[in-house]
DNA sequence: CTTAGTTGTTGATTATTGTCAAAAAAACAT
DNA sequence: ATGTTTTTTTGACAATAATCAACAACTAAG
């Protein structure tokens, strides 16, 4: 399913010729052009409609998403029910973690809340990348330090005792999602059900 | 108060006159001796009692600490309540986030569970490292991404449904905690009450 | 446009968890 | 050991949130 056979011209002709992951990591670091020639080699576009899973159980933990338009939300099965644990916008990088402490019953998602764009970025690429650049190490340390921090945010933001509280962090925390994500969806990251951020709303 | 004085060949004499955050580096890619020679230099043991609190206001933000012995937990002050984040024991890196979403309202604070001895880690030693030494940022986003995933551990675990099965999840991922953190912060870091929490102890 | 499907709202009821208070158990200090 | 403090347990009750169900509003597809 993932797939592109573009010989390099065509492939980011419509981003001026350049995988938009190169303005994202010049953001940490600026970078030789021999990173900028293998990310404009080994990254590809891609994109899924609204609602489609980005990770097939094949391709799983193969890729990063760089996301260039859309929204993207990552659930994790916890037997019948899911549980949104984040929702990322544009320029913000996703994939599947995978490294879940208990392996085997809980399996992470990707799904799109939008019809999005995406960079497909091959862990391979990362992974040669961090080998031979040192720059690549230094964007990927200071990416890793950013969304670090996400994650703890996160990881508080569930952890105020009432769902109001929570809803009302949500608002300040992430203003432009409430807009772009159903609230079903925003239920489930801020751990009530869509009955409950309905009422809370309706309280407001 | 985070202050010593020792002659370098003094100050790890109990560790075998190597700071212990060389051997935790050297886990993640092998350090240079320059490299090793700085740590040894600008990092230095710091002990504190338990229930103490690591970081005071004047020194906040300036270190991070390895634990080498103990247990410490950081929390987040929402009113008068407060809302343990994570627990963290040997061999883990710990610190002060200062970065919240939200500024001002909400700090977090760091504090002892049980007697711990620390190395502290200036982040002028860090940065300095970061910007000198190619192997420095190896470590660091090796590091990163696997504090990143713990985090994502945190940010799964509150947004289990049930406090019962919270807890279980608790039992699986952190086995080691249970009989060294007293119930009142394993509650708080479960989002729960202490009472739920006994109550559930029972049942089971 | 019309229909089907999804998403969000509202109500009634139940279940879970929080709160307050007190006692028991364990840890700590003298 | 003894008394003191902290931690944990237990009980009665209240509040919050979940559940189930019905319906309204909105979208997507034919």
């Amino acid at each position: 399913m993932i797939a592109v056979n573009l010989s390099d011209e065509d492939r980011w002709k419509k981003y001026n010729n350049f995988s938009p992951l190169i303005s994202i990591f010049k953001k940490f670091h600026p970078l030789n052009d021999e990173i900028e020639r293998r990310i404009n080699q080994h990254t590809f576009p891609v994109s899924y409609k609204k609602n489609k899973y980005l990770v097939s159980p094949v391709d799983r933990n193969k890729f990063l998403f760089l996301i260039v338009k859309g929204v993207v939300r990552g659930f994790i099965k916890d037997g019948t029910t899911e549980i949104t644990t984040w929702i990322a916008k544009e320029n913000e990088v996703v994939g599947t973690i995978r490294n879940l402490w208990v392996e085997g019953d809980s399996e992470e998602y990707l799904q799109a809340l939008e019809d999005v764009d995406l960079i497909a970025i091959p862990h391979v690429l990362s992974e040669y990348l961090y080998e031979n650049f040192t720059e690549a190490n230094i964007v990927g340390r200071k990416m890793m330090e950013q969304y670090y921090r996400s994650a703890e945010e996160r990881a508080y933001l569930c952890r105020i005792s009432s769902a109001e509280k929570r809803y009302k962090r949500f608002l300040v925390s992430f203003p432009d999602l409430i807009n772009r994500v159903s609230l079903k969806h925003i239920a489930s990251f801020l751990a009530i059900r869509l009955e409950t951020l309905s009422r809370i709303r309706a309280k407001i």
